[in-house]
DNA sequence: CCAACCTTGACACAGGCGTGGTAAGGTGTC
DNA sequence: GACACCTTACCACGCCTGTGTCAAGGTTGG
């Protein structure tokens, strides 16, 4: 068997075992799974798994967020939305000035352009 | 008096007054005071709050998150650690199993399609 | 000056998150 | 076939979020 099962994992990587159930539950990570159902890290995951540890603990946050973040980088509509709304100006459809315009066009057509970059990145892997 | 106090606000935007106080104290929208102390909303900060309403009813997330989208904005070191840990992403099990890779195959196709769903949308708007 | 409105602070409570634990049952390996 | 290990499904508990309500006291405008 090349990959550690679930108390070895805990034991490489500082997490507890429950931990990394509810991790891989909320959609953070993929896992192998033996035939009869055990999960199965291999290397990318003990890395991965460190890592996120870093992560939440340097910049204090958690997998709520992360999970946010995620869906920042997926739902380009999501994150247009929420730039409008950070930006003091509501630049809504109905409102917008002339010049405006312009601009809500470009961002339209960014977030494209974010699809696309997203579909390729994925077509690489 | 050019501005309106809070009960007014809540009536107009949707919020409940303890919403408003609440909102305010997450750091989402600042806000003049009357000399002694009262909170005074303005047209911005209506149209802010009627915006602010509608992006959490459409997209289903809280305050929180938009706490957090708006660290990412602020602080570049986050954002980075973050997309880099997102990029190393092909956190698919490396010691896929001949059987098991096809099912990957088939998820990062569907993956593709979304992405491509996702920009005709888009581009419909 | 007075009624209506505002302020902060507190108690309350449901639901989610991050953790731990336990129980009942299946898996892996020697 | 034993024995250690794994699985899922629950109960629990403290903390945070979102929301309401109430109390004690200050502000506003006619």
């Amino acid at each position: 068997m090349d990959a550690l099962t679930i108390n070895e994992a805990a034991r490489t990587t500082g997490w507890s075992p429950r931990m990394l159930r509810y991790i891989e539950r909320a959609g953070l990570l993929e896992l192998r799974r033996s035939a009869g159902g055990y999960r199965l890290y291999g290397p990318a995951q003990l890395q991965r798994l460190r890592t996120l540890r870093e992560l939440l603990a340097r910049f204090g946050f958690g997998l709520a967020e992360l999970g946010f973040a995620r869906r920042l980088r997926s739902e380009p509509q999501l994150r247009r939305a929420i730039d409008d709304w950070f930006e003091t100006e509501p630049a809504r459809p109905e409102f917008i000035a002339p010049d405006d315009w312009l601009r809500w066009e470009q961002e339209k057509h960014q977030a494209l352009i974010a699809a696309a970059t997203y579909a390729n990145q994925l077509e690489a892997v």
